[in-house]
DNA sequence: CAGGATCCGTTTCGATACTG
DNA sequence: CAGTATCGAAACGGATCCTG
């Protein structure tokens, strides 16, 4: 499953991959939310459907984005961690989140809850994308040894 | 045409917005590659089909992401331009440049016209994105006055 | 000839029901 | 819990046509 790209501007083959709203979605879920299980997506605000969300669970699996683990205890779930190459993606969701924080204000007031985490993050972008990435990553080791 | 959004997270919102394929190449193609007429896009390596790109133009439009003006001389093409709205997505742009030139390497080869781009943009960001934008406003009013 | 609009076959999406 | 199967709806895309 070589992909395979439209064109040879690199920005639009990185659209190839993440340039779909169930893509950046999902990551932004594992990244900021932590959801970590095929249920957690499926019941979160987004509501995707599962057949898609299976769909790019796999896609995002075969770019090499997140990969699946097992739950230590539980046989039957499934637990989904971004890759490093996954957690790279962090800096363009800090983007999205800040121009949508700015541009959408109007429609969807900032959710006081999250008006701290918005200053934090346009205060000092790179320092909030390391916390984002720190933190998946702790959380990763954490859930395999337990 | 109130945007009608799915759900309460300003950053899923946002992607009901940019999170298509086509919105971002052809926000890419104006802040980048200079295009700037119906043609320009039709004929860019992407190779839009035309009544995609027309129904996109005009979602941006409707946005506010994009305007259109009339060329000043020739009275049958028209000239689309970035708004301040539509500029400020350049940060979004930048990253998802260089996650696609760090993460797609292997694939895509830097061309080697692009190197310096990319080094120049990874050096510093913020002063790439204010080239970026202070270059487009530049033509924009030059556009107007010739 | 630029800038679209229309038609139409094909692909993808999405909601729900169902299964291991 | 973690997915598949199904099927109607929507989007895509290519070709062509229209309009100034």
């Amino acid at each position: 499953m070589a992909p395979e790209f439209r064109c040879d501007c690199p920005i639009t083959s990185a659209l190839d991959i993440v340039g779909d709203r169930w893509m950046l979605v999902i990551v932004k879920q594992m990244l900021i939310e932590d959801k970590r299980t095929f249920k957690d997506f499926v019941e979160s605000d987004e509501a995707v459907a599962t057949n898609i969300l299976a769909a790019k669970l796999k896609c995002l699996e075969n770019h090499g984005l997140i990969a699946k683990t097992r739950h230590p205890t539980n046989k039957k779930t499934n637990l989904y961690f971004l890759t490093e190459k996954g957690l790279s993606l962090a800096p363009l969701i800090v983007e999205l989140a800040l121009w949508s924080d700015t541009n959408l204000r109007d429609v969807h007031p900032t959710m006081r809850n999250q008006k701290e985490q918005f200053a934090s993050m346009r205060k000092d972008r790179k320092a909030f994308v390391s916390k984002l990435q720190r933190h998946h990553r702790e959380a990763m080791e954490a859930s395999q040894r337990s």
